[in-house]
DNA sequence: TTTCTAAGTGTCATTTTTACACTTTCAAAT
DNA sequence: ATTTGAAAGTGTAAAAATGACACTTAGAAA
């Protein structure tokens, strides 16, 4: 009877992280650099890769995430899968592959993460295949690797529709912050402005907050 | 340099379809049944299976779907992935895997999807490992092959919140139906009773629905 | 000191939600 | 044929949530 060894690379299944970040100003979003390449297309792609047989998705996904940006203990919530198989069709994306991948022509569906964490309290630090990784402007971002563009996507809709029935968003900010910043932050994330004393008052019923009776 | 056969299946990512019908009556699930198993352990299970490599994982799901109940041409939506490396783990589901899979031992992921569809207009016809495939009480189920009753409640809790914000459920029923009909199914998905007043009231509203002026 | 930018504050109208009870109709049982 | 029971159908009032709206104050920069 074969054994089969579990803790070995799947070829066919890979974890991708969104990871969000407010810096009091804008929503960004962590990127790493694949380097330099031959072929047209982003250098820039999400921290992702292939899981191992003995580790759960969520597992996966704080691994891997860890292993190209260092950054560890994040909250991770599913987003879903996306599997489509051209997914890896770009010449760009498939000459990388093959310097990265045992199986650079596998099929692979991937299985993405979002989080949403306070900038100030992570610096990332590159490493394994990632040759930076930082913080982009959500805006600012038009192009991707692979499908991680549409997964950004997916990624600014789920946000979008989270903030709205729950007040996430509060392990963000520092101790002590100012409604503005709140503020900022829901206006950024939902990308329309939202009327200033509405957004205050309904905070504060939420009752969450005790007042500093800091101004500013 | 080798070329990859893309059609064929993948033994790492299968899809689980749960469709929801309503009779008028009850919430209820598509199942399917396994058959005799020396095991102890539910034959009952989810419709799913493995996909192919050179297919989509909604392609998947839908072929998937009518290979073992026949049913086609559902809206399906994506749930999200589950892939605890135990999933596999009990004896019976194992066996089972043994006389149905090449690769029986091998890391499975699934991505489950959903749908929810009016029961009289679908009925399910067993083939490929399927032994029979049915309908069943959402609430008299307590148990199913591998993580699926796990992916039953997280489908319930879909629907749950869908069926919120809007009004899918209008083409479950039949053309000409009683608000009670409505009423019935709303109560069914959110498990709890809801006012007939408010409900008739809100559904109303939408402006969806002409009324027929026929009572009963 | 002037000027600009961002913070901070209250009210009113509209909409939405929730709670609540009796009558009518039809079908089934006697 | 009559009675009985079960489900359909109907309105109102109070409370809560939402959305619109403009001026004053404080601090930072020129």
């Amino acid at each position: 009877m074969l054994k089969k060894n579990y803790s070995e690379l799947n070829p066919n299944v890979s974890v991708d992280c969104v990871i969000f970040g407010f810096d009091m100003e804008n929503l960004t979003v962590l990127l790493i650099d694949r380097g330099e390449n031959q072929f047209p297309g982003s250098r820039m792609a999400l921290p992702g890769n292939l899981i191992y047989n003995d580790e759960n998705l969520d597992q996966a996904a704080n691994r891997v995430l860890e292993e190209l940006t260092s950054l560890k203990n994040i909250y991770l919530e599913q987003l879903g899968a996306f599997g489509d198989p051209n997914r890896i069709s770009k010449e760009s994306d498939r000459l990388w592959l093959k310097s990265i991948r045992a199986e650079p022509e596998a099929r692979v569906i991937t299985i993405a993460y979002v989080s949403l964490v306070k900038i100030s309290d992570y610096i990332p630090h590159a490493s394994s295949f990632a040759q930076s990784a930082g913080w982009a402007s959500v805006n600012e971002i038009h192009e991707l690797a692979f499908d991680h563009y549409e997964i950004l996507t997916a990624a600014k809709e789920q946000l979008k529709r989270k903030i709205k029935i729950q007040p996430i968003g509060f392990n963000l900010l520092p101790e002590k912050f100012t409604l503005s910043q709140l503020h900022r932050l829901y206006e950024s994330i939902l990308d329309k402005p939202l009327d200033k004393r509405n957004f205050r008052r309904k905070v504060q019923k939420l009752g969450i907050l005790t007042n500093l009776k800091e101004k500013q």
